[in-house]
DNA sequence: CTGAGCTTAGAAAACGTTTACTTTGCGCAG
DNA sequence: CTGCGCAAAGTAAACGTTTTCTAAGCTCAG
């Protein structure tokens, strides 16, 4: 049915070792055969299998991506540029998704050892019981951990959550903001707790009551709402929120209409990723939008460099959010 | 480094063909020596390598999955659903996104037979320019087309938008709707396509003006906007639109609002898709919930289905939606 | 003129499985 | 007791490539 490189080197007169090398060019092969192979191979609509191919050079030219759950929106845009990047690269994508559940990650990256990928990104689903399948995975293959690590002296991509709270408190602080609360999520995701981590560290100068008007609970819109509606039960109210998620926000958002307090007159309020529901609600939400298809760019070229020269370790990498303001903090 | 049938075989000391018929239970081993292979690999860690049983068997328990766009929230419950599917029946993801582009697309399947996939799940980029590649596809391999579809002699698995039109229509005539008018995409696109024909089809019977009220353009909250203003400036305004898609509610609902006409006092107004925007608007907008899960989960099941029985045709679908009714539509 | 060295292409091995074919040994019927 | 048939396990071929090894032919220096 398919036609294989014997009727190749068949149609052309040569041996199946002169079509291989005629086609790949590796080595020196007579012009003119080349150009009878190539004419062969062309007219015959010969196609290299590739099942066979990486079974001789021990490569399949494939990577494996897993990540914790699709349908969240942080991460159809990595899939797609690592996807485009790596067929650039003449790679291919094997898509695993984990649903959030640690004991399938870790048979999802043995499953993808079975089809022998060249490399793996990686999104753990949890920053600590994610680590063994992480180092498992590191000593058979270059691995990159993305957005979301679990083993720290294994390469990363992420996003600078430090630059990040810094260009929010930076904006609100020129907005005239001088009391700051947090809602993020209690769950320990890496950059999650940077989030906070950077909060807190980076309010302290501004803002010494901050620590105390920090509510923690998951990434819902309707954690959003209660927290806010808690903040301002409060004797010293806010006239700032960061929401670790625009769905926080948009909670927060309801919470304060409900309480008649003016967005961003009385409380600015941001959130984080710059979903689709940003720059939906009213009043539009300022926000960080993650660079999210130079993430999945950048991933790739890392691992595939890495790939390519045989090192064990691609090299790591960290992005610049970028700040995007809209009317719920801009009281100016 | 990896260890092979043979070691596996050297160390229970028996042949490799032993070994493989031992762990794969196809033909009668001494259950003696099936539990002294089972301790051998076991303890070795042994797995076998796909990439050299697919040689063999020719076949590499791998499917191909095109979309035009992950980042189109329609795909990645799909996509989900599909590889938790596969993953089910111990098969696995090649995921491609082929950007919207037909060339694109049929370059990625050519690459997908290179990697001598066993059957193809495809939701086309393009009615009429995509048929080629299904076609050829669809004379290889077992191919089921997804939600979109360019060649009718090959399986489809889909959302019956009739029935969801007639849902839609259905539940505004019992609100009292007595003129209607219908935003959506130019673009022809199979399932947009459906949803024009079939709402004039069945409008006509209720409301024989509706057809003049029938706004063409694309899939954006602006397109939704500037249609919803020219419809309000007609002499038989409407008293409902039929939305092609959410971000075209969401526009009309804008344009609504700042004609400070009431909704859905004045004017009822319905999604299609229930995507979050739909709960997260105001107000809430009434919706069709399309069964995506079920989609990837019900394509994979043809697909395996035919895989299996060496069936060239997987069996077709086609799923109904769901009516979400919010207050965009609720006037008693 | 010979042979060392290089280039080119064919022959054959190798990648790690599965499976067709062969062999061995055993039970049982004639 | 002989031999037929069957079950079980081993041997080797096969899957479609790439690459090592080998051989042949040519160049050119001594």
């Amino acid at each position: 049915m398919t036609v294989t490189i014997r009727e190749v080197a068949d149609a052309a007169g040569v041996s199946t070792a002169t079509v291989s090398r005629a086609l790949s060019g590796v080595q020196t092969v007579d012009p003119e055969l080349v150009a009878r192979v190539r004419q062969s191979a062309e007219s015959l609509g010969y196609r290299a299998n590739r099942v066979a191919r990486a079974l001789r050079r021990q490569s399949t030219q494939t990577v494996g991506l897993v990540i914790p759950d699709i349908t969240n929106p942080f991460f159809p845009p990595v899939v797609q540029a690592v996807e485009k990047e790596l067929r650039r690269g003449g790679l291919s994508l094997l898509l695993c998704d984990a649903g959030d559940d640690v004991a399938i990650e870790a048979e999802l990256v043995r499953n993808l050892f079975d089809h022998q990928i060249d490399g793996l990104l990686i999104s753990v689903c949890d920053r600590i019981a994610s680590k063994p399948a992480v180092e498992l995975a590191a000593s058979r293959v270059p691995v990159l951990q993305i957005d979301q690590r679990a083993a720290a002296e294994v390469p990363y991509v992420g996003v600078d959550q430090a630059d990040a709270i810094g260009q929010l408190l930076g904006h609100l602080r020129e907005q005239g903001c001088q009391s700051f609360a947090y809602i993020g999520p209690r769950q320990e995701l890496s950059p999650a707790t940077e989030r906070l981590d950077e909060f807190l560290a980076q309010v302290a100068p501004l803002d010494s009551a901050a620590a105390d008007r920090v509510c923690l609970g998951d990434s819902s819109l309707s954690w959003g709402h209660q927290a806010a509606a808690k903040l301002l039960d409060r004797p010293d109210r806010p006239d700032a929120i960061v929401c670790a998620a625009d769905q926080i926000a948009l909670g927060a958002l309801r919470a304060l209409s409900e309480h008649r307090v003016k967005v961003p007159g009385d409380v600015a309020v941001t959130g984080f990723d710059d979903t689709v529901l940003a720059s939906a609600c009213d009043p539009p939400l300022t926000s960080i939008r993650q660079p999210l298809e130079e993430l999945g760019t950048e991933a790739v070229k890392a691992l595939s460099a890495a790939i390519e020269q045989h090192l064990s370790q691609p090299r790591s990498a960290l992005l610049k959010g970028e700040l995007i303001v809209r009317a719920s903090s801009q009281r100016k």
